[in-house]
DNA sequence: TGTAAAATATTAAAAAGGCAACGATTTACA
DNA sequence: TGTAAATCGTTGCCTTTTTAATATTTTACA
């Protein structure tokens, strides 16, 4: 049971820390390889959303995004500010519902969101390189599970 | 193709997305059941690190830590300051190397770990419990795949 | 041995995050 | 309809994290 000193593999693992410590890897990697684009990963995360949603849906409300991304509402104004002044995102009225602000991409915007896709698709191929023999969807549906919201 | 408005599902998932997303939840729902005992998610790490290390290991230096929780330095060392402060750990020299410094557990902070892997293991029973035809092992080795270092 | 390079942990300054409270709008319903 | 409650987003304030620089000790090796 002994093993030697300074080799760092300190706790039984629980599926929560395997989480928490899979996700500051990613995070970590992540946000290196978007540093040359100038935006860190709740940023990307926020115009990725935004991308996929697509132009014509006009956009999303900062309580979706708040859900979809898991982050809480006073960070996501802040980032959504930050996101306003590098001129990758703007905001806009509701029509139907005063009191919501809609998020949408600008040409700038979306243009830094496709290359931020490229990063995280070299993530992509990096995290299933190490998945070979698994099986892809079942993972998936697994994180998925995780990521709705658990009971408080 | 069309969804109702409102629906919030806006990316096609990545596994980066659903890492991401599956750590905040958990993150954010540990805090919360975490609370009542005083310490937030990467104390409770650091503390059950060291408690799975055993006492009579000698305790942990700060870069093992740093490297088994994916945790970067000075903020390691603040969260140090932080347990030291509320008397749940203690800072020892290392005598082979004085460059060092090995953190340990203290009777309270053995205690408080304690009351912590409870609260995890209610964790682990509510992810488990959404994994019900899932292999366990496996999801568990690919996460601990993904939680070793990328390739910067 | 002596000196340059690497490793370890900390500190200081700047950036980002989170909680509580707020104004504005909409909804529920008496 | 009118009023209370709920929803939405933002702001102020404080805590935490991050980045860069530093002091100290050890290692490499000429």
């Amino acid at each position: 049971m002994d093993r030697p000193p300074g080799s760092a593999d300190p706790a039984p693992e629980t599926l929560t820390e395997l989480i928490l410590r899979a996700s500051a890897q990613v995070s970590s990697t992540l946000g290196i390889r978007l540093k040359p684009l100038g935006v860190q990963v709740d940023e990307m995360r926020v115009l990725h959303a935004l991308n996929a949603t697509g132009s014509a849906a006009g956009g999303l409300s900062m309580t979706e995004l708040s859900e979809a991304l898991v982050i809480g509402g006073p960070t996501l104004t802040r980032i959504a500010d930050r996101l306003v002044s590098e001129n990758l995102v703007y905001r806009a009225p509701d029509p139907h519902d005063r009191r919501r602000v809609r998020l949408h991409l600008t040409d700038t915007g979306a243009a830094c969101a496709a290359e931020a896709a490229e990063v995280v698709a070299d993530m992509q191929q990096l995290l299933t390189a190490r998945f070979a023999e698994l099986d892809l969807d079942d993972l998936s549906s697994a994180l998925a599970r995780t990521a709705s919201p658990l009971k408080d």
